[in-house]
DNA sequence: TCGTGGTGTTCCAACGTTGTAACCGGCGTG
DNA sequence: CACGCCGGTTACAACGTTGGAACACCACGA
């Protein structure tokens, strides 16, 4: 608490409350002399500035927020812990939200919430498009975390994403090369998330390079990208009739290939005899399910530090700069969902 | 970014500053026609009011922080889901903070990190002694999640927990009941943090009610709570002699245990039939693990509620009130892991 | 001796908000 | 009819900080 302000340093080190300022600023043209008086008296008090009054009178606050759907997912949870990282080697703090996956709230939070509480937002969306985000990226700070423009040619904000048709396309490749022939997608979700649509587009990619048909009761809609939305979908899929039954699975996030899993282990079927597995995210959980499950991992350190780096540069220049799309990379880790046997890990 | 200020609202609703200053806050001694006038005016200029200058005049801004050691841990990612929706019913924001297991990192957090950024903080400590705590917690809001004063008589500040040593007791029973005798405790660790000593002290306790020793060979110490430290103690036991192997594992989390279940797997050993594993935390990760764990629950939604009710209650009242322990419930979910098995989830 | 220029420091005002006190008008009461 | 009171409103100052202009000081060259 101690309310020490730049009136009482000034009093103690025996200048003005400007000069005191400029010290703590790191301000130039102040001498060697009074700094490390003045640095002497802040010690000594234990002066903290007050970001409100900062704030209020810069108009910045050093805070951004990060958006993220839902915080106990694990991928986002591990994203967050990046960004924070990265976020405090540039001297911001960051504000975690959660938007629940409502298309509304988004909106609202990308424009800041209390609008001046914040300097910039960095958003994983989940619902809202990007037309109706484009609205609020003029006048604000925001990056944007794995969506892109569709339909439209000009790109609305900053984005920070991996290449998911890519990813999406080379990891049902690489289930394809372990024979398999009947792979399912699950993950194909209601809403027509940006995400989902690039990775069932890469999915497709991939079948059709291999010559095998795309049969859409084997790629069933799901409402979240959840352990239990794969369980379901999983079950549903296991019940199919023995020559129409997938021999693999391909599941747009961890979470549903761990429900997924867990389905195939209700059901008595091996995995990978019966059914191979594979997700996305490169979550921990995933290192340790059992099987240990074969991941496309996003290297989320470089999405954390690419949109923190890209937020902070268009936080400092408040001229409309252009904006940039930043692609980060992805790696496949292949593991006993896939490749069977068992394994130790090395911890 | 539309900076309408309350001077805006004023000159367009025809009324002075202060009254709309009133309206907006909802204080009293407002007439009925202004307060309409007023809001009307505030929707249609979208005024939004200043977090900063508000809280440099109050000296509240109805920020509080949540600190907890690992953001990836799912206990924590859940804990701070349920604090953030407890916290946003009260008009508050929550901002997230991870002390890394640092005990300096955690003192300096506890402290509020700029001070006059925060009205209080939540604090899940993990090597901060209460002692060193003690010192911030009369001049500052301070909620502590699962500590407890030991040794010394006198509360330090409000503590919202659950019965450690009656749940790893409860669980450690469990194991009891279903024949075993060997059981392991993965979850003490070197630093001695109050959590790992109070769930220790359960798991004595029920062994002596028993009538077993305590081997100190099934205690192994371990570094983190993390599913690669169950990896590694778990190997380890399983690498003892046959008639000292543990036939049942009680880990201090759920993570602990997940590994706990992976070294088992790469051992050949089954589960439950070699040897029982159960956690602690109820995640949702324990209830699709293969087999899904048994696990003692927190209950994380009333301990949310708990501490952000007990926090803004210390907010409010400037007066220093007497510290309070608030005791959340917790109860057991027996699963595959305890119980073997088949059986479909019903989710 | 006086300017000149640069360097270091101070003074003043303002950011948007709210607490306090003062103000105004109308009503009820004596 | 005068007075006091109270509901409703306004004026003013202050919260702690920083940008800009003004100011003092020194060394130097004219």
């Amino acid at each position: 608490m101690a309310a020490v302000r730049l009136k009482d340093v000034a009093e103690r080190a025996g200048v003005s409350i400007k000069t005191v300022s400029n010290v703590v600023r790191g301000a130039p043209r102040v001498s060697e002399a009074t700094r490390s008086r003045v640095m002497r008296a802040v010690d000594e008090l234990g002066y903290r500035p007050n970001p409100s009054a900062r704030r209020l009178r810069t108009g910045r606050s050093g805070l951004i927020a990060l958006v993220v759907p839902e915080l106990a997912t694990p991928y986002f949870a591990e994203l967050a812990h990046h960004v924070r990282g990265e976020a405090t080697l540039l001297g911001l703090t960051v504000l975690i939200e959660e938007s629940l996956g409502d298309a509304a709230e988004e909106l609202r939070l990308a424009g800041g919430v209390g609008a001046s509480l914040l300097d910039g937002v960095i958003l994983s969306p989940l619902r809202a498009t990007p037309d109706e985000l484009a609205s609020v990226t003029d006048e604000f700070p925001l990056v944007l975390l794995g969506e892109r423009t569709y339909g439209r040619n000009r790109v609305v904000a900053d984005h920070v994403l991996i290449d998911n048709v890519a990813a999406a396309r080379d990891l049902t490749a690489h289930l394809i090369g372990l024979g398999r022939t009947r792979i399912a997608a699950v993950g194909v979700d209601r809403q027509g998330s940006a995400t989902s649509r690039q990775r069932l587009e890469g999915y497709q990619q991939a079948l059709h390079a291999a010559g095998l048909p795309f049969d859409p009761r084997l790629a069933p809609r799901i409402e979240e990208f959840d352990r239990r939305n794969g369980l379901l979908a999983m079950r549903r899929l296991a019940a199919l009739p023995a020559g129409e039954r997938p021999d693999a699975v391909f599941c747009f996030s961890d979470l549903l290939a761990v429900g997924a899993q867990r389905a195939l282990h209700e059901a008595g079927l091996a995995i990978p005899g019966d059914v191979a597995v594979a997700g996305i995210d490169g979550s921990e959980e995933a290192l340790y399910s059992t099987p240990s499950l074969t991941t496309m991992v996003p290297d989320k350190a470089a999405i954390a530090s690419l949109a923190v780096k890209c937020l902070a540069a268009r936080i400092r220049s408040r001229a409309p700069l252009p904006f940039e799309v930043h692609v980060a990379p992805h790696w496949l880790e292949v593991r006993e969902s896939t490749s069977g046997g068992r394994r130790a890990l090395d911890a």
